[in-house]
DNA sequence: AAGTTAGTTTTTCTGTTTCAGAACTAAAAA
DNA sequence: TTTTTAGTTCTGAAACAGAAAAACTAACTT
């Protein structure tokens, strides 16, 4: 593993951190990212990133059953090989897209519940709620409309 | 202090803890979010969200730091008087949009870093890329247009 | 001068996260 | 049948985060 690909993982790994995963995970994500083949099984991956065996196999596990990764075999051989599913960064897209929603709703009820006296700020926290509505919009048909020409699919 | 607003702060508080804020800091900005009279003092924070002391010392103190709130005083009472501050809501707007922008630059490298023996999966990575670099693209017009003829700035 | 108010700072406690190490298991190979 | 491989599961241990309690301080009141 060359050196700039493990800053790579390291820097990568303190960013996909802070969207919740644990460390062992967003390490795992980020090397199979720069991985030299398609595809690592569960030693290389233990080997590159240092960690023990337990680590990487709840890291792994955790990764399959969020379909952030899928395994396959090869006949003959007992080993799983491990390769990123790269829808991983359409969901990643989403789910940040879905961010505007979350807040533009926190928004609306907002103003549901602040009391009408408070004119002003009204005003302005609607207008605010409305930048939202905006993006969530906007992104929102720029994705379908690249999803309808793209082919992979979520 | 409303069910439905107690109810709000802990959902919205919940909300922002995933932003990075601590919890007693994501239910202060909550609170304000929905408070009846546009400030609160220290006493009236601590009693509604029932926390101790040092803990809203502390959160309030973070707030007034990062400009998310801001504080008052009126002669002939010590008290301070803690507002929000609306750009906060431009702020984490753009930090979400921000975001876009920390994944695309993970991409590049990504890509960069990648054997091009990979080409297929190459060619899917940079078309994910592209379509992140589009959300950049794209939000940074809309919210340059609405700063334009927008009085909230920040 | 003594007490009260409005907080701040320091210390302690509690719970959680994350990982390593070791024991374990199931399948395949020798 | 025994050994090896490819992991999994089960304790801990270390580090950290968040908040409470309590002691402290500075300004104002009485």
């Amino acid at each position: 593993m060359e050196k700039e690909k493990a800053q790579f993982i390291e820097t990568t790994g303190a960013l996909i951190e802070k969207k919740g995963f644990s460390p062992i995970v967003s390490r795992v994500l980020s090397l199979l990212l720069v991985s030299d083949s398609e595809t690592m099984n569960f030693y290389e991956i233990q080997e590159t990133l240092k960690a023990s065996k337990s680590a990487v196999s709840n890291g792994i596990n955790y990764l399959l059953d969020k379909k952030y990764i899928e395994a396959s075999t090869n006949i003959g051989d007992r080993k799983r090989y491990f390769r990123l599913n790269f829808k991983t960064w359409i969901e990643l897209l989403k789910s940040i897209s879905e961010e505007y929603k979350g807040y533009r709703v926190v928004l609306d009820q907002a103003l549901e519940l602040r009391s009408n006296k408070l004119k002003e700020s009204n005003l302005q926290l609607t207008e605010i709620r409305d930048l939202y509505q905006l993006f969530e919009n906007k992104l929102s048909v720029i994705l379908s409309e690249w999803e309808a020409k793209n082919s992979i699919q979520s």
